[in-house]
DNA sequence: CTGAAAGCGCTTACAG
DNA sequence: CTGAAAGCGCTTACAG
């Protein structure tokens, strides 16, 4: 068939600018078209829940263009701050930008772009601080890069984990993916996302892991220093609290107590050593169990605050003095720590820096010293400083004079 | 001009069509389309995450329709669930879209059908429980409804607030809002939000507002109740440690516990109203207090759990028997209020559940019975059944022979 | 330094 | 019950 068409038909950018200046023409009001009302609001959305009709719609790029005598082109280059705009016209876009209040809308952008500026938090045990604290400091982060968070809670046992975390890439598509501990290590759950060519972070996983990148802190030196705290205050029998069994954190902290002791000349005494679990009723168990050794502890350290709290709790029911007849550590410097009474002498995790890190990663900011840092195939392990936080549970010991106030 | 042309100009969708299929057509695998290679990295990327470039890309709607042999839209309705299809058509479709493991993407569902299947949730302390309770219970629900959580930390007292909460609804566009206190009752983030017509719900707010639905428990209620066990048990000494000054919580829980009194004509004692601000020490301070008065308190009840272990802290610090010598009630039922030493008695919020409603509301699901139910100018207020958990803290009072066990 | 065109992958609004 | 076309609001790939 021969068809014949009397001009080159116009862009469809060009008619839609022709036609949204043509509400604000001069035609007189009654001609004007009628503001476009909402479609039937359909079955399965809440009529309450729908909003006045005839707000204004929100501004786009083409209104930008348009108003700023530019093509959406030019508009697009300085909302992604690319170089190469002439700077007159980079200020007189962003003029009309805000004045009509654009804001890019990420679904186009995604579409088009194939970058979805959300980053996903996968988590498991939504009561720990650690993960809050994480969550705290990615979100902020995401706020400075411009992008959003997008949190997810998975059962680490759950049958279907594979088809949940492939749901939510698959759907969302985000640029990047923050996985905390146990998420982290599960082999099931990372070939998900490698499956769906997702980018990922490890926080504190047990082990680096070649494809991920990952960040951390080191607990075994965190360990290390707090018992050198405890050493130095000439403290000689310093009973330890350890965490739960299945967590890689419990063996690190260990470990770096054991080798405090070690490098101090000071035998590792089993009766010493007291399993816990991370919960505050374990710290209380231990507790009673330690001071009732015929060779009491001068000091504790527990594995973490929780347990550091029941230690606490314990000691001033028997009736020991802290720090006094008895010197306390924790571990994880969570909110509770600074509130009791003594404080807490601690260890500050850096979860927010790690999560912060962890973002950067994932949005390539700084990316470039980033990525070279480390090498690696495609991966990258940044161990982040933590921070020993002395405060009044600990003293110097009662059976030896005071060698020294801090430690490293 | 004219033009000439020789046919119809295909539609897209058939040239797409086509396309694809030419990557699978007989031609010698030299001559076939190069694999598409992934466009040279941006330098905001960082090239470390970048994958590997020749996966096969996901499946879209077109493939899905050319494989069942049906057009995009019907596949369309069969994705959204929508009437009208035949059964047979339906399955057929929907066993081509398992086999090519087809996953919709929802920024381009967003763009084209203004849902952006993201609720958003906004919060202020990122440490309290509440909202920790409150956002795992919401991205369950956001799950089952095939929706997504996307969070938000916020200052309340923030000077760019109203910019922040503008920048997340504009450029996200989320179906819905979570606003957890104090945020629900800041003018300025409700003001943000109207004015980008993003439907809200209130958890918790400290009064109803006539422009947004509301999902609470009932703290007056709630308090009356512990303070009725109490009574129950034989107290008449019964102190509370009341909240912060500037929450509406507070305030309700000391009316339920004055009102508890009332009702039993036992005298309100200014002596046995201590000040609290919900943290662990003032719970202690308030205990040292109210211990140490010439008339003791045989039951305190302390408006959150946090002050409550102060308490109980406390209480055993002065060689108190708890609850032989004095009963301890808290509120919230924290993770900690099972694991001490004895577990407390406390109230559960329903946090899950207010979230569940808050989404529900959002999404519409049973939007018609919801909205149907309490009218109201686009706002609906539920009030969701807290849970009276009595544990071992509280016990019949030593001064008087027990009346009761359990209380309403 | 700037722009015209095509396309991302869906849904809406119609038509039959 | 089903489908063809247009369009959502951006970015990419080119071209100049």
């Amino acid at each position: 068939m021969v068809w014949t068409v009397r001009s080159k038909p116009g862009s469809r950018l060009r008619d839609r600018v022709l036609q949204r200046s043509a509400r604000t023409s001069g035609l007189p009001p009654a001609l004007q078209p009628a503001p476009r009302t909402e479609p039937p609001t359909p079955a399965h959305e809440p009529p309450a829940l729908r909003q006045n009709p005839r707000m204004p719609k929100p501004a786009t790029i083409i209104d930008v263009a348009r108003e700023a005598g530019v093509s959406i082109k030019t508009v697009s280059r300085v909302v992604n701050r690319e170089a190469g705009v002439h700077a007159e016209t980079r200020e007189q876009v962003e003029r009309v930008m805000a004045r009509l209040n654009y804001r890019p809308k990420q679904s186009a952008r995604s579409l088009a772009g194939g970058r979805s500026f959300l980053i996903g938090l996968l988590y498991y045990d939504p009561s720990a601080a650690f993960v809050g604290g994480v969550q705290q400091g990615a979100t902020l982060r995401c706020r400075e890069a411009g992008y959003h968070l997008v949190v997810e809670s998975l059962h680490n046992d759950a049958p279907d984990l594979p088809m949940q975390v492939d749901r939510m890439v698959s759907a969302l598509r985000p640029d990047g993916m923050i996985l905390t501990p146990p998420l982290c290590d599960n082999p099931q759950v990372l070939q998900a996302l490698r499956d769906s060519q997702t980018p990922c972070v490890l926080i504190s996983p047990a082990a680096d892991n070649p494809e991920h990148p990952s960040v951390r802190m080191d607990d075994v030196h965190a360990a290390e220093e707090i018992t050198n705290l405890l050493i130095s205050l000439g403290h000689q029998r310093i009973a330890i609290i350890k965490g739960a069994r299945d967590q890689v954190a419990s063996k690190r902290r260990y470990q770096g107590y054991a080798a405090a002791l070690k490098a101090h000349g000071i035998a590792l005494d089993k009766d010493m050593v007291v399993q816990g679990d991370f919960t505050f009723p374990t710290g209380v168990e231990a507790a009673y169990q330690l001071l009732s050794r015929r060779q009491r502890p001068t000091a504790v350290f527990a594995s973490n605050d929780e347990m550091a709290l029941g230690v606490l709790v314990a000691a001033q029911r028997l009736g020991l003095e802290v720090p006094g007849d008895l010197s306390i550590a924790g571990f994880d410097d969570t909110p509770a720590a600074a509130r009791v009474w003594p404080p807490l002498t601690t260890v500050r995790q850096p979860m927010d820096e790690m999560a912060r890190a962890a973002v950067d990663l994932l949005v390539g900011t700084r990316g470039g010293e980033g990525a070279a840092q480390e090498g690696g195939a495609g991966g990258q392990h940044r161990v982040l400083k933590h921070e020993l936080i002395v405060r009044d549970s600990t003293a110097a010991s009662v059976d030896k004079p005071t060698r020294a106030r801090k430690a490293s």
